[in-house]
DNA sequence: TTGCTTGAATCAAGCGATTGCTTTAATCTG
DNA sequence: CAGATTAAAGCAATCGCTTGATTCAAGCAA
């Protein structure tokens, strides 16, 4: 406890050290400085603990401010945790191969697939956001409302793809919605379920090459499901 | 301090025996509703708030009793959430026909989703513990280890299931239990994603109808994923 | 340069509210 | 009375947030 409150205060006493040593200009770029690492530090802290377990407290901590920064950048903690979704951070696009109609069924699902297991498997800095983002949709924070609709053009990115392989001609319908959702849930099912993974099959996600093995079955899941989708709308 | 919750959870204990042993008299019988009535109460805050958010006070409040109630019946709040997870709400069991190799994979199939999304789209009274258990698999409070297997039974039922169904002989292999965690995601998705299933198709969720849909497009999914990989079973 | 002002940024300190939990006293039953 | 249960008040800790003072760079005049 001692060796964490001294720990705390000196980095609390980093900005003071490094304002000396910093270039010209040093006031304005510290400003933008902690306004950018206190964003940091918010989806860090948010990440692992969730918008009420967090305190403001310790992210400043984090960030090495003061308690009143988040105040005087932000103005409270949830315009902070607002900010945090309209960063450049944000759930980030699916390479452009995905919507190629050149590319295989197979191989877009790949791509698919590989995007979404990279942020469920490797929180790194920049991607912990992910996990916030996730958090989001499970426990709405009701602070978003307004752009709560952060989904949508992934949404909609993917049933414009489900549309141009199943060739479908008029509105898209419900079961095609489903579809979606069922491609997505393929893969959120191994995050939400990640610690009884980690008990029952840790290969599954353990390393690079666990993560590649699954990725593959995973598109070979998604072809399946596509494909009796479109013999279903063959029948009807 | 160990040794005070010790102490606490042992004197906790004394009540519950004590009534068991003796008739039940008006004074007593209060004390096993108030006991029980924390514990729904519990139930329902914990579902909708989460372990952190919930506040010890609300819960009494709800349960009509004193703020004391929770440590003279259980000791502390970490008791009386496992205490949830003890009780006979449990994640309840598949109806046995589940299991029976008569019926046709489809219909089995269709018991297993119906049985899911019951729990998924009503949440009522006796059904919120659910919603914690979910929770509890999302953001593990730590508070369960020991018990926290309470998820296997139902993954190594799923998993004799596959494996009668795809006649496998070996033991089970990685395909097999990523498998078992795919059947699970479809329907775990139209929980995690609810809130944008709501605004983009409320209809696959509304009412007891479009849930009745889903539920066939599920099992139809779900044979899809099944015969896929009995397929790849069958070649290599 | 020198001294001064200005305003952005940060700081320690503390506010009221709420948290989980404890204690002491009162209450009811047998 | 004795024992089981409830009630009321309060504890230390923590919460988000505010306050007033302080620090520092930039601008300006002499």
């Amino acid at each position: 406890m001692n060796a964490l409150t001294a720990e705390h205060a000196s980095l609390a006493d980093l900005p003071a050290n490094s304002k000396i040593s910093t270039a010209p200009s040093s006031r304005e770029g510290e400003a933008q400085d902690c306004r950018k690492r206190l964003i940091d530090a918010a989806i860090q802290i948010f990440a692992v603990k969730g918008y009420d377990s967090a305190s403001t407290r310790e992210i400043c901590r984090l960030a090495g401010a003061n308690v009143a920064a988040i105040h005087y950048h932000f103005g409270d903690k949830a315009t902070l945790y607002r900010q945090i979704f309209r960063g450049p951070d944000g759930i980030g696009q699916f390479p452009v191969e995905f919507e190629d109609p050149r590319l295989p069924l197979r191989d877009a699902l790949l791509v698919f697939y590989r995007h979404i297991m990279s942020f469920i498997v490797a929180p790194t800095q920049a991607q912990q956001f992910r996990l916030v983002f996730i958090r989001e949709q499970l426990q709405p924070t009701g602070l978003l409302d307004g752009q709560a609709d952060a989904m949508r053009p992934h949404h909609e990115r993917l049933m414009r793809f489900l549309i141009a392989r199943l060739n479908v001609v008029d509105a898209p319908d419900l079961p095609l919605v489903h579809l979606a959702f069922s491609l997505v849930g393929l893969a959120t099912v191994l995050f939400i379920q990640r610690a009884e993974i980690q008990g029952l099959a840790p290969e599954l996600l353990g390393d690079e090459a666990g993560v590649a093995a699954t990725v593959e079955r995973l598109a070979d899941a998604g072809v399946a499901l596509i494909n009796a989708e479109a013999v279903r709308r063959g029948k009807s």
